[in-house]
RNA sequence: GCCGAGGUGGCGGAAUCGGCAGACGCGAGGGACUUAAAAUCCCUUCCCCGAAGCGGGGGUGCGGGUUCGAGCCCCGCCCUCGGCACCA
């Protein structure tokens, strides 16, 4: 090719130059009066830890290509970046460094807010949101108080999950593994403590309603199970006198088989209903099980435990008398905290039976049962037996017929169950938002009015490795005057779980300076719901669901005007090293900054996505980016050269190899590739296609003769269809070949039907399923045609000889398959 | 234990309405250019047989099955990853 060509694709230097000019012509910022339609594309937002590393990458780069891809197929895109900075490794950096939280969180901002702006991307810095600034954190406290007003947000004593290396309460969710810290993965403990909640399981069921949006299977099914979701029948047993007990069951057709109570070690009436005699040992087993660590506790393996408290149940459907036990199997915090022991149909109560030698009655006869013990537990359904009027029964349809008759008699009534607890929002840390609330000795608890938010964290606080939260011995802070009655009063320490600010930080970006709210109406209006959320599957049953509560909470406030907050979900899956999960503290960190350094962020961009299916994750190594950076430049000389005068007089002699046709076939059926993979987030086939697209243009490139149009229109899409992805390189190009700045502001270019169309295809001839020939043919052939000409090749017929034919199966454009006797 | 995703060359991965297995890239081998190296370009690269072929055979975790035809569907296993885990 041309030997003129001196200029050397440099990313070093055209990246910057292009962000500074992107950014001076504002090119990105977007406003609500644009006429086109809008879409919010966004990624969840970093956590201010320190450096981005690849990870963070890969997470952000396809989501910008995505959003840009959208933005050049004319919608008015939003795409806003901004920082989670409030979490505990601010503190603990202030307590073993000596650095205010403050300072350390705005140091890493700036240094990652650097990092970022090197990606390229088309966020509009101008819409940037810090969680940890009194600007943002004065609307969170603002939102506490509004889900308190609507009664939604609690304060109650109650057995937490406590990180005694974090020194701070955890909610369920948080608690991973074996009864680990997600944090720090210290062994949890348990804890009784007055504490906030928020009231997430009035939503439970609407939680499981996923109808109005496009998430992957995978999230609801974990969000499903995790508010675990179950229908049975809560029925009271009798107790001597007026009380009883409520059990919670799914089986109520084996109430029949009932012959023991069990209750859990805290439940409420074990107190009463322990006898004297049994006191001592009650006592003794309630303690032990109290000190069971949470891992001890939720072993599989362990051997059933427990006491009898010497008091008796009445199973009004028998006026059977049965012995009531306590055993830490039965949770408090699930049901009603006392369960109907069926040992012949559960597995847990018939274990418990076996050790405590308790009796085991078969109501639910298994196939070919005929009266013999059981080895274990027989749970699925059968012919109910010993059960009174209802033998005979197929135990599905017994379901159904005994908890008639147990709300016919009102003995108890149909209910459903979650697993799903509250979410627990007070933290004891001071890098936090400040929970708004005073304690006045007079008046109780009050909210902070709304006037006099932000309640701001004090600067003065100061940080010990002691673990307890600086808020508390803070007195400038402690020290309040209660809002009511002006007496001294004492303002609440807890600051909340960082999960309640980026409950909202998505409709912050609306209109991120906003003075009068949390956000403007119209703009939220304008923008909300997010059209396309991405973001990593860990998430799945904190930030997304926790986010779906608040929303809806929100709405029935009148706040909002929608349902759900995330319309598509699309989870990218984990960039590892060595089969391992990229963590600072195991010094396994990749960070993208030399390798922008050495091949340019467009590189980087390109081979994150490269790499594999987008939502599988995949290993990180950086031998395969070269591949990357041989094509950019591959691409550079290409286009350069093409608008190079000699070149084009060259390809336009007409030769023997005329391919213009076939060029603007194999343009258009790029375009069409390239289009359906990028709407579908399947971005490695996307760049193989346009490796390949730019193969072939090298090779037409090589003495063969096209009409000059058709050649411009195919460099011209290249450029186009890379835009997204390698967005400087694509700019330089666009620029160099004079065009008019900028190529982001074009539209995506749009396949011809016709053109992208096959004309033929490669015919494949089988014998007996096995491929013997294959021949290029118009696609116009009929089946006539392809079957005669499969019978006419030399090579089938070889081996046709030796047999009859059967039969002869036709797949219209692609192939025949003979079979033979 | 239960639920979900997955297992394809030396490596990352393509190909799923059941129809050419291995696109694209990395690595490797050979060649061109160069005093040399880097860079770049060209060729080869799933395995076995064959002097070679646009020749034969085998091959998508393992064992069976359905089908003219199976990486893809069915049955039974093994392994990896993620989630849940005494939830009555």
């Amino acid at each position: 090719m041309s030997e003129k060509r001196v200029v050397k694709y440099n990313p070093q230097e055209i990246e910057p130059k292009w962000q500074e000019r992107w950014a001076q012509d504002r090119l990105y910022e977007v406003h609500e009066d644009a006429p086109h339609p809008k879409w919010y594309e966004l990624t969840m937002f970093p956590y201010t830890s320190g450096d981005l590393h690849i990870g963070h990458w890969y997470a952000m780069a396809p989501s910008d290509v995505h959003a840009r891809f959208m933005r050049m197929k004319g919608y008015n895109v939003l795409h806003p970046m901004g920082f989670d900075a409030f979490g505990l490794p601010a503190e603990n950096a202030a307590i073993s460094r000596g650095i205010h939280p403050f300072t350390w969180t705005m140091g890493n901002i700036e240094r990652m807010r650097g990092q970022l702006k090197s990606l390229g991307a088309i966020y509009d810095w101008n819409r940037e949101v810090e969680t940890c600034l009194p600007d943002y954190y004065k609307w969170t406290q603002w939102f506490f108080l509004k889900l308190y007003e609507a009664g939604l947000a609690y304060r109650a004593k109650a057995p937490v999950n406590w990180c005694p290396k974090c020194q701070t309460v955890l909610a369920n969710e948080q608690v991973v593994g074996e009864g680990l810290c997600e944090r720090c993965e210290t062994p949890v403990t348990r804890k009784d403590l007055e504490q906030w909640f928020f009231r997430i399981t009035k939503y439970a069921e609407e939680l499981l309603d996923f109808s109005h949006i496009e998430w992957p299977e995978r999230i609801k099914t974990m969000q499903k199970n995790w508010i675990g979701k179950s229908e049975g029948v809560e029925i009271a047993f009798g107790l001597e006198g007026e009380e009883e007990i409520r059990v919670f069951t799914t089986r109520p057709d084996t109430i029949y088989g009932v012959t023991f109570i069990v209750l859990a070690p805290e439940h409420p009436l074990v107190e009463r209903l322990t006898t004297a005699e049994h006191r001592e040992e009650v006592a003794r087993y309630i303690e032990w099980a109290r000190r069971q660590s949470e891992i001890e506790r939720l072993s599989t393996e362990r051997e059933k435990s427990g006491v009898f408290i010497g008091s008796y149940a009445i199973n009004k459907l028998t006026g059977e008398r049965v012995p009531i036990w306590i055993a830490d199997y039965v949770l408090m915090s699930y049901g009603t905290g006392a369960v109907m022991a069926v040992p012949a149909h559960d597995q847990r109560d018939f274990e418990f039976a076996k050790r405590f030698v308790l009796p085991i009655k078969v109501v639910i006869a298994p196939p070919d049962w005929s009266g013999e013990d059981l080895a274990e537990a027989y749970i699925k359904p059968g012919t109910m037996v010993n059960s009174a009027q209802f033998d005979g029964l197929p135990s599905e349809q017994g379901m159904d017929a005994i908890t008639d008759f147990i709300e016919a008699m009102g003995y108890g009534e149909r209910k459903k169950t979650y697993r799903l607890r509250d979410w627990l929002i007070s933290r004891q840390r001071y890098w936090g938002a400040p929970i708004p609330m005073v304690y006045c000795d007079r008046c109780g608890l009050v909210p902070v009015p709304e006037k006099d938010l932000p309640v701001l964290l004090p600067e003065d606080a100061e940080f010990r490795p002691t673990g307890e939260s600086p808020l508390k011995y803070c007195e400038s802070f402690v020290n309040a005057t209660c809002p009511k009655c002006d007496a001294m009063a004492r303002r609440e320490t807890d600051t909340m779980d960082t999960f309640m600010c980026s409950s909202w930080y998505f409709m912050r970006y609306a209109s991120p300076g906003y003075k009068e709210a949390p956000f403007d109406v119209e703009k939220l209006k304008y923008w909300l719901p997010v059209d396309q959320y991405t973001g990593g599957a860990e998430h799945a049953t904190m930030h997304l669901l926790y986010t779906r509560f608040f929303i809806k909470a929100l709405r029935d406030m009148g706040i909002v005007d929608f349902d759900e907050p995330f319309i598509r979900l699309f989870n990218q899956g984990v960039i590892v090293i060595e089969r391992q999960k990229m963590s600072k503290s195991r010094g396994r960190v990749i960070t993208p900054d030399a390798y922008v350094a050495e091949m340019g962020a467009d590189a980087v961009r390109a081979y994150l996505m490269f790499i594999g299916p987008w939502d599988q994750g995949g290993e990180w190594d950086d031998r395969g980016i070269k591949g990357i950076a041989r094509w950019l430049n591959r691409v550079w000389s290409l286009v350069l050269d093409s608008y190079d005068a000699e070149f084009l007089k060259a390809i336009a002699k007409p030769s023997k190899e005329a391919v213009t046709k076939t060029l603007r076939h194999i343009t258009h059926r790029t375009i069409k590739k390239v289009t359906e993979d990028m709407e579908r987030f399947r971005f490695n086939t996307m760049i193989a296609a346009l490796m390949e697209f730019t193969n072939y243009l090298g090779k037409v490139g090589e003495g063969k003769s096209v009409e000059p149009p058709a050649w411009q229109e195919a460099i011209d899409t290249l450029l186009l269809l890379l835009a997204p992805t390698a967005p400087h390189l694509a700019e330089e190009l666009w620029t160099r070949t004079g065009h008019p700045y900028s190529i982001h502001n074009q539209a995506f270019p749009k396949w011809d039907k016709g053109l992208a169309a096959e004309e033929e295809f490669t015919l494949v001839i089988q014998v007996n399923g096995r491929l013997r020939d294959r021949v290029r043919v118009p696609i116009s052939i009929t089946e006539e045609e392809a079957k005669e000409l499969a019978l006419g090749r030399e090579r089938t017929k070889a081996y046709l000889k030796d047999g009859e034919i059967a039969r002869i199966i036709y797949v219209p454009r692609r192939l025949v398959n003979i079979v033979v006797k």
